[in-house]
RNA sequence: CGGGGCGUAGCGCAGUCUGGUAGCGCGCACGCUUGGGGUGCGUGAGGUCCCCGGUUCAAAUCCGGGCGCCCCGACCA
């Protein structure tokens, strides 16, 4: 690594986590423009986020399939918004073997074609669902301008699709699933979300509804971090997937598909991280803990190591991710500033005047410098970390949330929306027409992020309501909605 | 698709204007030193100067063409 000082976050966000990305070996950049190859740390903390996840969607009745990467061009153009959305971000294979296709095959953007498809072949009765299936996999959208993790051209995700007999039971799972996205990103990842739903301008090609989760980056941008889509009839209509009914009667199913990506880790950077470097959620982190040893001669190497094994040993019985850096060339205080950088939650000293004392030091990365070092027994220590990684987690917590609502402004008057714009969310009344939202859109940069689920959330207790006025054109206010500038 | 920047050792760059033995820092290997907040010193390995063509006794450097990447704006998880 060249450079060992990141920028800072008030310099240049953007640089800061691109730098951060790379020197934090959670990815790299690709041969290939816009691609990205996830590297063995950043890979682990997404197997974290599936292991986290993928326990909710079993819970709830899911079953994990996986289906084809290629998909006939045709399948795309079957239903209209779809083929309108996707269509100029399609990759496209027209060769096979060297041979000309008869009909071209694209790279899957998503698969709510391909699954409909069979569906059709696979639902004839009421008896037949609900379906609930789920896919672990990657897909493949030709965006222009790229970022690690948050926008390329290849992703991983999982995308959850739901067919069912009646309209409220769709909607019931879309909803449910939009619960347990915020379920994981509040208690997981340590991350403030605000469940809303989407505008008709910011939906899913093919969705009637689309709902999300919206968090604040440290930069006051707003990321969505997941979403859960309720499809009505369209893709079962489009697809011809029918089912009989209990009198006799052919119906369509209606339908549901939810998503999140790799591009949560971007969430997990922006959200938490500091000029130091990464700040991981225990519940999420590769590694809870790293044990620094510290000695100068064989003697003490001896003893320190054999102390940190033992330690080791206890932590992982105690079912904490551990690991035990015995890298020989670098100093302690060099490891102290690289793990810091990798965002590890806790630290462990350990030299030569520890272990005489059969104690240790243990820092936390949410407080740096001497202030989040304590000193604890060795013995103690299995239960003394456990609970400091529940500290750590809710403090975490606690202060994106008070970031988010001291950067969230309930604006009344178009000035104030253009004032809380620029460095945050604006809460604001919205008529609900799409010309008021475009407006806004192309005089402020902000888009309508989502209409809350739960207004009240939005500020916390005792904050002020969204004005009953649209902040555009002040007629009567159908919304209130987040309005921010967005990655 | 517009605007900007860049391509020279693994990484970050200087050298290009004014053509003449390819350099610096970091990293890497080895040795000593050091180790409780990014130790210090020494030795060493490492190069199709993005590609193709041209000018010239001689091109990283000048000329022509091409390719690629990054960043900032319009579209998107």
């Amino acid at each position: 690594m060249a450079e060992e000082k990141l920028p800072t976050r008030a310099q240049d966000f953007s640089e800061w986590y691109n730098q951060l990305v790379l020197k934090a070996q959670l990815a790299d950049y690709a041969p290939v423009r816009g691609c990205m190859i996830v590297r063995p740390y950043g890979w682990a903390l997404w197997e974290n986020i599936q292991q986290a996840l993928d326990g909710r969607f079993k819970a709830t009745g899911h079953q994990n399939v996986a289906f084809p990467l290629l998909i006939p061009k045709s399948f795309i153009e079957k239903e209209k918004h779809h083929v309108e959305g996707f269509s100029p971000e399609l990759a496209v294979v027209t060769i096979g073997g060297g041979e000309e296709l008869a009909e071209p095959l694209i790279l899957r953007p998503t698969s709510e074609t391909i699954i409909g498809h069979m569906w059709s072949k696979w639902i004839q009765s009421y008896r037949d669902l609900p379906v609930l299936m789920n896919q672990w996999n990657s897909v493949v959208r030709w965006e222009l301008r790229t970022k690690l993790f948050l926008r390329t051209l290849e992703f991983y995700w999982q995308e959850g699709h739901t067919a069912h007999a009646t309209q409220p039971e769709a909607m019931e799972e879309t909803r449910q699933m939009l619960d347990i996205y915020t379920d994981f990103a509040v208690n997981d990842a340590a991350i403030p979300v605000i469940p809303g739903a989407k505008s008709d301008a910011e939906k899913f090609a093919g969705a009637d509804i689309t709902y999300s989760i919206e968090a604040m980056m440290g930069d006051g941008k707003a990321l969505q971090a997941g979403t859960s889509h309720f499809l009505g009839q369209n893709f079962a209509q489009a697809f011809e997937v029918k089912y009989l009914d209990h009198m006799g009667v052919q119906q369509h199913c209606w339908t549901t598909s939810w998503g999140l990506s790799t591009r949560f880790i971007g969430a997990i950077i922006m959200v938490h991280g500091d000029d130091q470097g990464l700040v991981l959620p225990p519940k999420l982190a590769p590694y809870q803990v790293v044990i620094v040893p510290i000695f100068k001669n064989d003697e003490e190497k001896a003893a320190v190591l054999g102390a940190a094994k033992e330690l080791k040993t206890q932590l992982a019985k105690a079912k904490i991710r551990v690991t035990l850096d015995e890298r020989e060339g670098q100093s302690p205080g060099w490891k102290f500033n690289d793990w810091e950088m990798r965002g590890v939650p806790v630290r462990v000293e350990l030299g030569p005047k520890d272990v005489a004392k059969q104690s240790a030091v243990v820092a936390r990365r949410d407080r740096p410098g001497r202030e989040g070092k304590i000193s604890a027994p060795l013995a103690d220590l299995p239960v003394t970390i456990e609970r400091l990684l529940g500290e750590i987690h809710l403090s975490m917590y606690d202060k994106a949330l008070a970031f988010r609502r001291s950067n969230t402004h309930a604006t009344a008057t178009y000035d104030e929306f253009k004032k809380a714009v620029e460095t945050g969310f604006a809460f604001a009344g919205w008529c609900g027409r799409g010309d008021c939202e475009e407006k806004i859109k192309e005089e402020t940069r902000a888009t309508m992020r989502c209409i809350p689920v739960d207004a009240t959330d939005v500020l916390g207790s005792g904050g002020a309501v969204a004005s009953g006025k649209c902040v555009y054109c002040g007629t009567e206010a159908k919304e209130r909605a987040i309005f921010a500038r967005a990655y």
